[in-house]
DNA sequence: TATTGTTATACTCTATAACTATA
DNA sequence: TATAGTTATAGAGTATAACAATA
């Protein structure tokens, strides 16, 4: 096979391979979304933010949120106000700033995230139970190549 | 290590990978939408179509786009009616069935799915360099496996 | 009665950009 | 000037459910 027809299929398989990677997520994730409206009345990025709470119990800046969060910063407004109207998390000044503000989960939140935590963890261990332990940690291995390759290249428009 | 401990790691590591896996699709999604939007003022939803009929050249009854696509019927029409708007899909009858319809690509739309598909592989090439190709044939495989248990577990609520 | 596709609706999520208040 | 967060807006994307036509 000549040099060309072999980077042709090489090609192929890189785009066989995201399709593969889109389906996947999105089954997961429809099952996550509505699993977590019918069973806690709440959304994927409500979950995701306090899941990124849970995870830094000092708080954190709401512009940190939005980076870890892969969103623009209106939308993480947006969604803590919703939060902290239903007293899940709670907005605290930070010293030697007065424009930025701390994100905390309440003591309410803590549960609450705990309680859904506990069963979404159960959803993806089902999802992921076709997988060895071992084609977890190649998985988890191969995608952490991805991220790096995609993070490193951030600018390149 | 008990084996209640170490169901908690294999647990854990479950999830790891779930965020992972999350957050790869995110990056390369993300980038891949707003270049759609940017240089070919489109969606992915609509290429996503196009790329159905595409593969399908006989072409494709609504109820298996819809499931193909992995959303609801409305959406497809809405979809459709804006390719077809734009010349770039038809809805012909199908014999022996008056409900059914059939959407085909037109002549302008297999030449403008064509132009976009060759750029899109090359982004979605760009977003998988880090990858050997075994590794892009390694994540294949596993990934399979991921929806192969997806699929058969599809009834389980 | 069941199925195909459409319509109507509502809601979540998102980006963009203008705005304010601090730094 | 630059940064942190907010507001306002518009559009994408989706599900749900009622509907018409046909099976």
């Amino acid at each position: 096979m000549d040099l060309e027809a072999r980077a042709h299929e090489e090609h192929h398989d890189a785009l066989r391979l995201w399709l593969r990677m889109l389906t996947c997520t999105q089954l997961i994730e429809q099952r996550v979304r509505s699993r977590l409206r019918e069973q806690f009345e709440t959304t994927l990025p409500r979950f995701d933010l306090m899941a990124q709470l849970e995870r830094s119990p000092e708080g954190l800046k709401m512009n940190e949120l939005s980076r870890r969060m892969m969103v623009t910063g209106g939308n993480v407004t947006g969604i803590t106000d919703q939060l902290e109207a239903e007293d899940l998390v709670e907005r605290t000044a930070v010293a030697n700033d007065r424009r930025a503000l701390c994100i905390r989960l309440t003591d309410a939140g803590r549960k609450a995230f705990a309680d859904m935590a506990a069963v979404h963890e159960g959803w993806i261990v089902d999802a992921l139970a076709g997988l060895s332990e071992r084609e977890v940690a190649t998985l988890h291995k191969l995608l952490g190549k991805v991220k790096q390759h995609m993070n490193a290249n951030e600018v390149t428009a």
